[in-house]
RNA sequence: GGGCGGCUGGCUCAGUUGGUUAGAGCGGCGGAUUUACAUUCCGCAGGUCAUAGGUUCGAGUCCUAUGCCGCCCACCA
């Protein structure tokens, strides 16, 4: 295999690093070793992981590769950790938007799904789908992630369609699932109902039409203000509040609808006439509605109702009983009350939204803004119109046509959860049973429990799961005894017919957790022991759509598994609603990790229209897909929205390089007997007692980073954890270790322990970041031979902190030097001083000066005469010499760290900025020194601070007392002249 | 109308239970060098931590109010 070792000498590391083909090679290389199916060792502990189905409609985009990414760090890691992973990767049919592509071809070829007919249809759906379902999982695999390629679900497949219709069966035969005509969202472009969910509330600007209705006795007027006049054919009453004492006595008048009369087609004569007498109206009220249609459809009662709000427009509803929501519960209510006349609910509007015959001639066929239009102007020339006046609202939209939904009486089909469940699916979120993270949107989903209405889960589509249930051929549908409802239909289908309708792709969602793995077939016995999975990672968009309700289908069909312990099928006894270790076993996932949305540069939403997203595979083809994860990940916050800027993700790549230079750097420095590289072998080969300063500082950092970026990465922080090794490799291991290593001359003795620590923290980052970036690790892992020949760094375990601290210990002791690792720290203190010396005398690129030191700590000295030549090799000087204690060179630039002054043997070139320079310091070194002192003033202070915070102070004083005792005396040193 | 999140150098963000002089990356400016790596390294400039109060020996951090930005929920026709 390639990329694993021939023989037992390094191959050397190419001199570029290039992504492209490794990343492919590699790849191919798990997948034909089936590296991400879950391994077979049942004592190792399950870990599962669903990916949230990408709509089979869709085209991969940031989001996708932001959210793959980190369930991939996630599944990684926990192979890592050895546990028993299983990915599941699949699609969703995506019912409207599939539906809507279908009939976007058919309308191309002059066809339409009506014309194919049902089967036809949906034949032609799937064949699409089949075109278009793996598009996207074949695009996220040059990301690199890494799921059960071979447990991939699709929400039509016939396993999980079973799943569903199961899940529907039980929620009927248990009472939760009804039938019935209710007001629904209508979407007239889709010509669907729609659930509260996927209606967006939009911000229109409109008019408020101030509309004159007129009593058929007196004569008097009574002005409504809408916004939608277009409904006027369907008004059946007008109302008002029972306590609005301006209308008291208008409750159980009749009123003329506005239109009456003024329609041309209308007939004049059957009009009241205008003299008539108001003592007698009621009686002719009567009599006419009982003789003419078209008084029934032009006279309307005035009724009261608790819900008009009198402080609004001007009191007075008109209702529509079949085009509004709060219109229909008020004849509901009205009709309810009263046994003898009924209000009708008269339906003006075709399933399209244009207008049917009961809005009359004139309207007929027109498109629902048109009619708007024409009735104001007819009620304009009818003089009903008294006003109308600008009017800001919101208004319903369809999500996925983008058009005001309609609200429409129709028959459907409505779920709702049982109290006991919706209880437990607080709970097991507020007790964080289930961890959101970030916590916040913790309130966002218990807000929408509180107050969780039925949900519509049937469409009038064809693409989707069918609803199971059949109705006697010919007979009274509305007959609940005679309806079958089974997953697999009545025995004798010839005489049955099937509701028409399909159900919600979210409703087959819900099941995600279950379906997947078998649900409720004899099948899960196999994969049960994978449930309740452990992490989801998805938007928070899709809280209510997705999240909160697959905890409620887990929580209601509570699976019998190996990790769950519920009775399979069995109800949630609301006793049991309080149960923690119940509930523990029953939720369908144990942590919930919302991503943020990633945005453009200008914060705005990245859409196809803007044009503003980059393509995710160009991205992949520029950075490679680990630079891509890497940068991606950096700069995503946990559960902050994300502005995306093309640097950061170049950052990614540019890290990848570095690291791949790292290990170049390393094989330089082979040496023939280092065959193998096992973590054994190398903390072998740590001579302790050989080891330079150089090492005990860097291994120090090193083990304590190791530790504390656990504790991160336990509590889900890998973006901080990856920010602090990112810096630890690129500041402390190259840009300070690997330099200091470089400048000195060690003898082969400690230089071979010098190797043997750089295994120890190189073979340790290639198993940490691995999760992160797999392809580069993995190459260089099999270049560098850290692990048995033929052994992926994929399938080596990463060792905890105390495992390494404890090995280390066992084979060495305690060896860790404090002392030299503060000298290796004062090394760094005096090198950046000396740096900052030569630059801000612009000696950056002499190479020949000479620097002059003096101190009074003997302790200093000895450090920079140990580091002399990696001091001069560094700071680029010629010569470093130490003068006597008490000699100040005069006029020379110069640097002092409080204990060391350095001095350049050039004189300064400008000896008042020098000067001033000084000065400036020691005006710095005095204001902190005043500021420590004024503290150690307070009493207060000294008595209410904690000991050590006090200490601190007194030791910062000493120290910029020092500091400017020695400015001091370089300051005399630059006299004025 | 209700709720949530944010406000820290030009930009993007860190800043854990309050504690020495508020950090980083990018960008800017100035440099280095036949170097494991220019996909590199060194240095510099730049911040009254949105505002006003309060608690405290001590506030970017806690409390109250206000402002602005963003998001979610909501049947006011």
């Amino acid at each position: 295999m390639e990329g694993s070792a021939k023989d037992s000498a390094s191959e050397p590391l190419a001199k570029t690093y290039d992504p492209r083909a490794l990343e492919e090679k590699w790849y191919r290389h798990y997948l034909e070793r089936e590296s991400f199916e879950p391994d077979g060792d049942r004592a190792k502990e399950p870990f599962t992981l669903m990916m949230p189905p990408p709509n089979v409609t869709g085209v991969l985009h940031m989001g996708h590769l932001l959210n793959n990414t980190i369930q991939d760090i996630l599944v990684r890691r926990a192979r890592q950790e050895g546990q028993r992973v299983l990915w599941i990767p699949g699609t969703d049919h995506a019912g409207i938007a599939t539906q809507t592509k279908v009939e976007k071809i058919l309308t191309a070829e002059g066809s339409s799904r009506q014309s194919i007919g049902r089967d036809a249809f949906v034949q032609r759906a799937s064949e699409w789908r089949d075109q278009h379902r793996d598009i996207i999982l074949n695009q996220l695999r040059k990301l690199g992630v890494s799921p059960s390629w071979g447990h991939k679900k699709h929400t039509l497949d016939a396993d999980y369609s079973r799943s569903v219709l199961h899940g529907f069966v039980e929620l009927y035969r248990r009472g939760y699932i009804y039938r019935g005509r209710r007001m629904v969202h209508w979407c007239p472009v889709s010509q669907t109902a729609l659930s509260d969910e996927e209606v967006l509330m939009k911000p229109q600007s409109g008019f408020f039409y101030y509309v004159r209705y007129r009593d058929l006795g007196s004569g008097e007027l009574l002005t409504v203000a809408t916004t939608r006049p277009e409904t006027i054919m369907g008004d059946v009453a007008l109302a008002v509040h029972p306590g609005d004492e301006r209308y008291r006595s208008w409750i159980g008048r009749k009123v003329l609808s506005p239109l009456a009369g003024c329609l041309p087609h209308d007939e004049p004569e059957r009009l009241f006439p205008p003299e008539i007498d108001p003592a007698s109206g009621r009686e002719e009220t009567g009599e006419i509605r009982d003789r003419s249609s078209y008084a029934a459809k032009w006279v309307l009662p005035v009724i009261a109702d608790e819900a008009v709000d009198p402080k609004f427009g001007t009191g007075v509803l008109k209702i529509t009983p079949a085009h509004d929501a709060t219109d229909f519960e008020i004849v509901q209510r009205y009709n309810g009350r009263n046994e003898g006349e009924k209000l009708p609910f008269r339906d003006i509007f075709n399933p399209d939204a244009t207008l049917n015959a009961n809005a009359g001639k004139e309207f007929e066929g027109l498109d629902r803004f048109t009619a708007r239009e024409k009735l104001v102007q007819i009620l304009e020339q009818g003089g009903s119109l008294e006003k109308k006046i600008p009017h800001e609202h919101h208004v319903g939209f369809s999500e996925r046509a983008d058009v005001p939904i309609e609200p429409r009486l129709s028959e459907q089909w409505f779920l709702r959860f049982p109290q006991g469940t919706v209880e437990a699916a607080k709970k097991v979120v507020r007790d964080d049973l289930i961890r959101f993270r970030p916590a916040h949107w913790k309130k966002t989903y218990l807000h929408w429990l509180e107050h969780i209405q039925d949900w519509c889960i049937s469409r009038q589509l064809w693409w989707g799961h069918r609803i199971p249930v059949w109705y006697p051929k010919g007979a009274d549908r509305n007959d609940l005894a005679k309806m079958h409802v089974s997953v697999d239909g009545p025995p004798d289908p010839e005489n049955w017919e099937q509701d028409e309708d399909v159900l919600d792709t979210w409703f087959s969602s819900a099941f995600w957790c279950l379906g997947t793995l078998g649900w409720p077939d004899k099948e899960f016995d196999v994969y049960r022991d994978f449930y309740p999975t452990n992490e989801l990672v998805t938007g928070p968009d899709i809280i209510f759509f997705w999240v909160a309700r697959m905890i409620l289908m887990g929580l209601e069909f509570r699976p019998k598994t190996e990790r769950g312990g519920g009775q399979d099928g069995s109800k949630l006894p609301a006793e049991e609603a309080g149960e923690r270790d119940i509930l523990q076993k029953n939720i369908p996932f144990r942590n919930v990790y919302f991503t943020g949305i990633i945005r453009d540069a200008q914060g705005r939403k990245m859409s196809k229209s803007l044009g503003n997203s980059p393509e995710p595979l160009e991205l992949i083809e520029k950075y490679g897909a680990d630079g891509l994860r890497l940068g991606l990940i950096s700069i995503a916050p946990q559960g902050q929205d994300i502005l995306f800027n093309e640097d950061q993700i170049a950052q990614g790549k540019f890290f990848c390089n570095k690291l791949w230079n790292a290990f170049r750097l390393r094989q330089m420095h082979r040496n023939g007997n280092e065959n193998t590289l096992s973590l054994e072998e190398i903390i072998r080969r740590i001579d302790v007692g050989r080891m330079g300063a150089a090492e005990h500082f860097i291994l120090a950092q090193f083990l304590s980073l190791n530790r504390v970026t656990e504790v991160k990465v336990k509590g889900h922080d890998f973006q901080r954890a990856l920010w602090e090794w990112i810096s630890f490799f690129r500041h402390s291991y190259c840009d300070q270790y690997l330099e200091l290593f470089k400048a000195s001359e060690p003898d082969e003795n400690c230089r071979a322990s010098a190797l043997a620590v750089q295994d120890f923290i190189l073979r340790q980052l290639l198993l940490w970041f691995h999760a992160f970036i797999p392809f580069v690790t993995e190459e260089i892992w099999g270049l560098s031979h850290y692990g048995p020949d033929g052994v992926c760094l994929m399938n080596t375990p990463l060792p905890t902190a105390e495992e390494l601290d404890r090995r280390l210990l066992e084979q060495h002791g305690e060896f860790l030097d404090l002392k030299r690792i503060d000298e290796v720290h004062s090394y760094f203190r005096y090198l950046e001083t000396l740096r900052v010396l030569k630059t801000s005398c612009g000696q950056e690129s002499m190479r020949n000066v000479c620097i002059y030191y003096r101190t009074d700590e003997e302790t200093a000295a000895a450090i920079i005469e140990k580091f002399r030549s990696a001091l001069m090799k560094m700071a680029g000087l010629q010569d470093c010499q130490r003068v006597s204690h008490d000699a100040y060179l005069s006029y020379s630039p110069s640097r002092t760290t409080g204990e060391v002054s350095f001095f350049l043997n050039v004189a300064a070139r400008d000896v008042e900025a020098e000067r001033q320079r000084i000065i400036d310091e020691l005006a710095q070194a005095g204001k902190l020194a005043q500021l420590n002192l004024q503290k150690l003033q307070s009493s207060d202070f000294r008595t209410r601070a904690p000991q050590h915070i006090v200490a601190g102070a007194i030791e910062s004083l000493e120290l910029q007392l020092c500091k400017g005792m020695e400015l001091c005396k370089l300051l005399r040193a630059h006299p004025q002249q």
